[in-house]
DNA sequence: AATGGGACCTGCGCGC
DNA sequence: TGCGCGCAGGTCCCAT
């Protein structure tokens, strides 16, 4: 469940890692994460080209090659980008000139890899709505006074704000003590000051430890985040609240398992 | 127009 | 033990 905290931290392991490296070789082990280009195109695209630059737009990883083109990636739920790589579980392998692999992991297959001349004309990338760091208070104020969907599916809508998954929606509705059922322009200013806050806070929090590993999410290097023990409700159905002492539930919204403190959360 | 639900996939954990 | 089922949750697509 890479989430934006997730993929900035990939993003700056990256940068840490593969920086001006050429990828030698593209071994493909399962053909259908790559999108929009055929395989074979795909390889000889990449074949012989340097890694420039590496940045991260919401959930997506735009990194600059050499040609000029970039390679772009979304992880949706159980992508990995792992280096050096085992090639163990890897659906495509990049071998670079270091000798080591950059591997592509992705269970689920939801993956998507793509190589595109622009990667601001993505279609996907287009639709996506601000990232909260990019909000103030009045923006965050004047988008939430037209919705009247459940705050939690909102905050997760792409093309809303971009970049808070299921897991950040729960932990930011949880620091500002909002229920997610709550109809977004039924807020008050001041509750939807603290939402704006909370969101920005978890996420930031989030990057400074690394990410949440829960289930399938690790940093390059194959290790996982440690912002999973920060987490004040997601994961965490029985336990008690951190706060108020009280059992944590979870309920399904929008067919999403969704966690929060029935106490807390008004 | 906005919203909700199913589809896309695989693997794991659970109950019988 | 083994099998089938539900669930995980990002995004697209379709129906309402």
């Amino acid at each position: 469940m890479p989430e934006l905290p997730e993929v900035e931290t990939i993003k700056r392991d990256l940068e840490k890692a593969v920086l001006d490296k050429k990828i030698v070789e593209v071994r493909i082990y399962n053909p259908m994460v790559i999108r929009q280009i055929n395989p074979e195109k795909f390889r000889k695209e990449l074949a012989g080209v340097k890694i420039k630059n590496v940045r991260r737009k919401a959930k997506v990883l735009v990194i600059g090659l050499s040609s000029g083109k970039f390679l772009v990636i979304h992880l949706k739920m159980t992508g990995q980008l792992v280096y050096p790589g085992d090639a163990k579980n890897s659906r495509v392998s990049f071998l670079l000139s270091d000798g080591k692999t950059l591997d592509f992991n992705d269970q689920r297959l939801f993956g998507e890899l793509r190589i595109l001349d622009d990667w601001r004309s993505l279609k996907f990338i287009q639709r996506l709505g601000p990232e909260p760091f990019d909000l103030s208070q009045d923006d965050f104020k004047e988008m939430l006074s037209r919705k009247k969907t459940k705050i939690k599916s909102l905050l997760m809508d792409q093309t809303f704000i971009s970049g808070i998954g299921n897991l950040y929606a729960a932990e930011s509705l949880f620091g500002a003590r909002i229920h997610p059922e709550r109809v977004a322009s039924s807020l008050s200013d001041k509750e939807k000051e603290a939402l704006l806050g909370a969101i920005k806070n978890v996420l930031s929090s989030a990057i400074t430890y690394g990410g949440s590993s829960v289930d399938n999410y690790v940093r390059l290097s194959g290790k996982p985040g440690d912002y999973v023990r920060h987490h004040k409700v997601y994961g965490r159905e029985g336990k008690l609240c951190l706060v108020c002492s009280g059992p944590i539930k979870k309920m399904m919204l929008g067919g999403r398992g969704t966690y929060f403190c029935p106490r807390c959360q008004k």
